[in-house]
DNA sequence: CTTCATATTGCAACTCAGTCTCAATTTGAG
DNA sequence: CTCAAATTGAGACTGAGTTGCAATATGAAG
């Protein structure tokens, strides 16, 4: 159990519950993205009794203590990933095979510094995301 | 009704339907973004007799073509800009009042297509959404 | 350790955006 | 004008996510 979202519960006067500490731990064990339905799935399978309800609600509690954040919405549903415990970085995503390169740039992290800057506005967070096709979907493994 | 459009259904050996014509045109009429069910309602309320199965149907067409973009997923629906006879450009959302603010930077820009080519990955599109607090929400108004 | 208000859970019913089926209609090439 | 092929509208359907509620678990106070 994250010992951060652990205190986050208890500032918010909410209680540890089993459930969401399987839930908590099963992200940890998760690189890469993840989705509700899946990490349900990934639950059960483990042996854990959880519902579905409680993944659900328990994804805005993860979201609101930092825990994780939504990432892209490439079909329908919501996409998430662990961010305490990686690095923050960007994506590009391959529109033929679905592929994510993920990359960090500090030079672009401080451009948008100074373009919120420019326009008065607080950055809390931000998402970038490349479309476009990878090198091995274009062919070139020369 | 759009010429690129037009060209793009004649090419893919689709038919030039009013109903097609008349979403075109409601799509042009807007500035911002717009939703498939409250591009349905314009379109009723003005008289139309489309179908929501039509719009829906047409929306994947008009991103072909590249006449309209899907620009975010806020809440559960997804969004839509157009982007025939407008700027490219990114957006800083205020999460406290919704408010959009539209940026450009070709630094950004730049600065994209460098980090691709260093991963050797062809860009065709991007998304930022920088998230965060507007002046007005910070009561900043001095 | 027991009590008890309150938070949380599971279940199942529900919502709602978006999709699909199919018969009826429209388009446009010949 | 004819006719195959594309498109449409209506409404049933799907599937992610939510919600109401009765049953249960938590943890602070005694």
């Amino acid at each position: 159990m994250d010992k951060r979202f652990q205190e986050f519960i208890v500032e918010k006067g909410l209680k540890s519950t089993r459930e969401r500490r399987e839930i908590v731990d099963a992200i940890m064990e998760t690189t890469g993205h993840f989705d509700p339905e899946e990490l349900y799935r990934r639950l059960r399978d483990a042996g854990s009794k959880v519902s579905r309800a409680s993944v659900y609600r328990t994804i805005p509690l993860l979201i609101e203590s930092g825990f994780i954040e939504e990432v892209e919405r490439v079909d329908k549903h919501a996409h998430y990933e662990r961010v305490i415990g990686t690095q923050h970085h960007d994506h590009m995503i391959c529109t033929q095979c679905g592929k994510v390169i993920e990359f960090y740039s500090p030079t672009l992290e401080m451009l948008q510094d100074e373009l919120c800057c420019k326009e008065n506005f607080r950055k809390v967070r931000h998402h970038l995301e490349i479309l476009g096709i990878c090198a091995e979907c274009r062919g070139e493994h020369a």
